[in-house]
RNA sequence: CGGGGUGUAGCUCAGUUCGGUAGAGCGCUCGGUUUGGGACCGAGAGGCUUCGGCGGUUCGAAUCCGCCCACCCCGACCA
C-alpha cells in the first residue's frame, strides 16, 4: 500500500487514526461521531466478546436483552443519573409520523429500564441474586469523538445484578472488576491497574465506581472497563424490593459493570508500532498468515501444496490461519501488509523451504531479521507455532508492563514537581493524596491531569500529600486521559 | 456552542487570486514481464453538462456574491 502510517513520534493521534483506517478496523460513517466497524475490526470484537462471555458464564451470569428505547421519565427517576446523562442523550420525539406522547431516550446505559424490569421480577430473597448481562449498543451524544475511543454509538456489554445485601453486591462489583483485569492482562496483554474512582470521576448514580486503567503508548491513561456499586440508589428509584427471611420488606443492592469497543482502541495504543497494529495472539482474528513465495509454475505448485499442508496442520491444532495466495502482489508487499494488520506470526514458504521440508517463522513483535527463524522443520510445525504464539503473547504483556513501569513516576514532593514531571515526562504520577474534589478540579484545570484511580493495591504505606502537605495513607494515580 | 479549516474521480489533492466550458498521482480493469522485504511497461475505464446544496450576478460560474448543509482540527464538554 502506498499510503503511509504517520510515525507515532510525529503525531500520536494521527498515527492512531491511520492505523485504524489502513488496517481496515473501522471507517467513518455518514453521521457525525458514528463509525462503521469493518469485518477485521468486528472479528477482533467477536474474540473480545468470546473471552469475556466465557468468564461471565463461569461466574454465574446469564445473557438477556432489554430494549433500545427508554421512556424519558425513567431516566429522570434517579437524580444524579439524569444530571449525568441528560446532556448526552439522543431522544426520539416522533414515531410513525406522529409526535410521541412521551419522548423516548435511546439508551445511554440500561440501569433504568433494567431496574424497572427487576422491580417486577424480584419478590423474595429466594429470587436473589439476579445476575444478568447484555451485549448491545448504546448512544451518547459526545461533543468530540474518536474512532473506538469515544463514538456516539458504541458496542459493549453491561452487567446488571441485584443482591440481598450490600456486602454481596460489593463483592460482586469487585469480582467483575477482577474479571475485567484478568481478561485485559491475559487475553489483551494489557497490564491494567485496578482502582477506585474519585468522587469527581465516578458513574452518575453510583455509590462507588471501580476501574481498570491502562497506559497507552503516549503515556495517557485509558479507562478500559468499569464496575459500579450502585448501593440502593436505583432500587429506591425503581422500587425494587424483596421480602427477606424475617418477612421484612427490603430494597435490593445493585451493581453494574461494562466494557466496550473502546478496548479495541486500548489494544491498538498499547501494542502498536510505526508499522501498524500488533495484535495479541489470543485475540487476533488471524494468528498466522502463510506467505507462499515462488517464481516458476512448478515452484508455484509445490509451494502452494506445502502451504496447504501447513495450513491444515495448524487449523487442526486450533490455530486461526490464513494463506495469502494473492498473485497480483509481491511477497514483500504481503509482509508489509500483514505487519500493518498486526498478525502476530507470519510463515514464509519458498522453493528453498520446499526442498528442505522447512518453513520460515517471523514474529510481529520483533521487526526484521531479528524476529525470523529459518529452517523450522515443516513436520510438527504446529507445535512450534503454538509455542511461538504463546511467547509473543507473553512478550507483549511484558513489554507493556515495562513501559508502564518506566513511565510511572513516584516520589513527587510538591505541586511544582508534579507539574514539571507531567509536562516533561508525562505518564502516570503515583502520589499520596489528601486533597478535596475542588483541589482535583483545580489540578485538572491547570494541568489537564485527573485522578485515574485510587489503586486497590498499595504498598507505599502512609506519606505526605504532594498538594496539601497532609499525612495520608491514600495513594492516587494522576494522568492525562482519553 | 466559540475559534480555525475543508468540501472537485474510489482515495489524496491541483485548478478559485484575475470567470472561458475539468486535471494529476495513487487505486481500479486488461495484456505482458516480475515475485525470499512495499515491482515495471503498455493500453483503458472512471466526473449523471459535472465541482457539498439552493439561489443570485453574467453571453458564460468549480472560480464572484448570499444563504444553508456536512465533515475535520483546537477549545469548552464528556461513566
Amino acid at each position: 500500500m502506498a499510503e503511509q502510517i504517520t510515525p507515532r513520534s510525529v503525531d500520536y493521534s494521527r498515527w492512531y487514526t491511520d492505523v485504524v483506517r489502513q488496517a481496515e478496523l473501522a471507517d467513518y460513517a455518514p453521521v457525525k461521531g458514528c463509525m462503521i466497524i469493518r469485518p477485521y475490526g468486528y472479528a477482533l470484537w467477536e474474540n473480545i466478546k468470546a473471552g469475556l462471555d466465557r468468564r461471565f458464564k463461569e461466574t454465574g451470569h446469564v445473557n438477556a436483552y432489554f430494549p433500545l428505547f427508554i421512556p424519558m421519565s425513567f431516566i429522570e427517576k434517579e437524580a444524579e443519573h439524569v444530571s449525568g446523562f441528560a446532556p448526552e442523550l439522543a431522544v426520539v420525539t416522533h414515531g410513525g409520523g406522529k409526535r410521541l406522547e412521551e419522548p423516548l431516550a435511546v439508551r445511554p446505559t440500561s440501569e433504568t429500564i433494567i431496574g424497572h424490569a427487576y422491580a417486577q421480577w424480584i419478590r423474595s430473597y429466594r429470587d436473589l441474586p439476579v445476575l444478568i448481562n447484555q451485549w448491545c449498543n448504546v448512544v451518547r451524544w459526545e461533543m468530540r469523538t474518536r474512532l473506538f475511543l469515544r463514538t456516539s454509538e458504541f458496542l459493549w456489554q453491561e452487567g446488571h445484578t441485584a443482591h440481598a445485601t450490600a456486602e454481596e453486591a460489593i463483592e460482586e462489583t469487585l469480582r467483575m472488576l477482577g474479571v475485567y483485569a484478568d481478561f485485559a492482562i491475559n487475553d489483551a496483554a494489557i497490564p491494567v491497574i485496578q482502582g477506585k474512582k474519585s468522587e469527581r470521576e465516578k458513574f452518575a448514580g453510583a455509590v462507588d465506581s471501580y476501574t481498570i486503567e491502562a497506559m497507552m503508548g503516549n503515556g495517557w491513561a485509558l479507562q478500559s472497563g468499569t464496575s459500579h456499586f450502585l448501593g440502593q440508589n436505583f432500587a429506591r428509584a425503581f422500587d425494587i424490593k424483596f421480602l427477606d427471611q424475617n418477612n421484612e420488606l427490603q430494597y435490593v443492592w445493585t451493581t453494574s459493570w461494562g466494557l466496550s469497543t473502546r478496548m479495541i482502541g486500548g489494544i491498538i495504543m498499547t501494542h502498536g508500532d510505526d508499522q501498524g497494529l500488533i495484535l495479541p495472539p489470543v485475540l487476533a482474528p488471524i494468528q498466522v498468515v502463510i506467505v507462499p513465495i515462488w517464481r516458476s509454475e512448478e515452484e508455484r505448485t509445490n509451494v502452494l501444496e506445502a502451504a496447504g499442508r501447513a495450513k491444515a496442520q495448524l487449523a487442526a491444532a486450533g490455530v486461526r490461519v490464513k494463506v495469502d495466495d494473492r498473485e497480483e502482489v509481491s511477497p514483500g508487499f504481503k509482509f508489509n501488509d500483514w505487519e500493518m494488520r498486526g498478525v502476530p506470526v507470519r510463515m514464509e514458504i519458498g522453493p528453498r523451504d520446499v526442498t528442505r521440508n522447512t518453513v520460515v517463522l517471523a514474529r510481529r513483535d520483533r521487526p526484521g531479521k531479528e524476529g525470523k527463524t529459518f529452517d523450522v522443520p515443516a513436520d510438527g510445525v504446529a507445535e512450534a507455532v503454538k509455542a511461538l504464539l504463546a511467547e509473543v503473547q507473553a512478550a507483549l504483556l511484558q513489554r507493556a508492563t515495562e513501559f508502564r513501569q518506566a513511565n510511572t513516576h513516584t516520589g513527587i514532593r510538591n505541586y511544582e514537581e508534579f507539574k514539571e514531571v507531567l509536562a516533561e515526562k508525562g505518564g502516570f504520577l503515583r502520589v499520596h493524596w489528601a486533597g478535596t474534589g475542588e483541589d482535583e478540579d483545580r489540578i485538572k484545570e491547570e494541568t489537564k491531569a485527573t485522578i485515574r484511580c485510587y489503586p486497590l493495591e498499595v504498598e507505599e504505606g502512609p506519606g505526605r500529600c504532594f498538594y496539601t502537605g497532609r499525612e495520608t495513607e491514600r495513594v492516587a494515580i494522576f494522568a492525562r486521559a482519553y
